[in-house]
DNA sequence: ATCATAACTATCCTTTTTGTAACTACTATC
DNA sequence: GATAGTAGTTACAAAAAGGATAGTTATGAT
């Protein structure tokens, strides 16, 4: 059950806030739905997402930071870079699932009654 | 248990831009959250929220639009406008408490690592 | 030497978002 | 009449976000 009193519901928005300052915005969930397909290089990355290479770099930089993503570079013929997500992203699972759940089923609701 | 090839992930993305295009951004989930302890006047969501009434103003037509905020004109002395929760904002519950939850548990891991 | 690929970075520009401050309309109170 | 409270709106400015394009470095293939 949850609380509804004005102490509570400002932390609860606090920890809304502090969600949204890691994963907020246009790319960071997207980046990391796509990488639970598997770690992935840069430029397919881009192409999966449908975004460019400026965004992306300071996407993942900062996935990075928050412990979300790692980064290694292999020894391959052209230097090559994998990302992937790491095991902390695991706890952003609840609110993926929820989110995916709830815009599959909004569109639903929105396509039914036009 | 999720799938994580690519055609589910493409789709997983797309519900996932969808949320993010009705609640994402700065202030929805904030003000949905606030709302839930209760219907509330618009100065009075201004304050709590710490939004300024231009911002308020354009982010309460778009929850209304979307079906997830209700607006009534009370006939009272200074006429006074209620805005409250629809039926419909609690499909986001798993959204927000997942969200409530993982911002909360970030925010102890951040502190207690500094 | 030239071309191609991978992973970026740099530059420039546009769009979106957010904020400030002032102002409107209406009623009630001092 | 002046002031205050409610619910906004308007005009303007600043900042943040996002995007397009080209260039860089490094390596290997042709």
């Amino acid at each position: 059950m949850i609380k509804h009193d004005v102490e509570s519901c400002a932390k609860a928005r606090l920890a809304i806030r502090d969600t949204l300052d890691v994963v907020g915005g246009k790319w960071k969930l997207v980046l990391i739905s796509v990488l639970r397909s598997g770690k992935k290089g840069f430029n397919e990355l881009a192409r999966e997402a449908g975004i460019s290479p400026r965004i992306l770099s300071k996407e993942l930089q900062e996935l990075e930071m928050n412990g979300l993503v790692s980064r290694e570079v292999c020894n391959t013929k052209p230097v090559t870079v994998q990302y992937q997500l790491t095991p902390y992203s695991e706890t952003l699972n609840d609110v993926l699932v929820a989110m995916e759940q709830w815009g599959d089923r909004h569109r639903q609701k929105i396509i039914s009654r036009e």
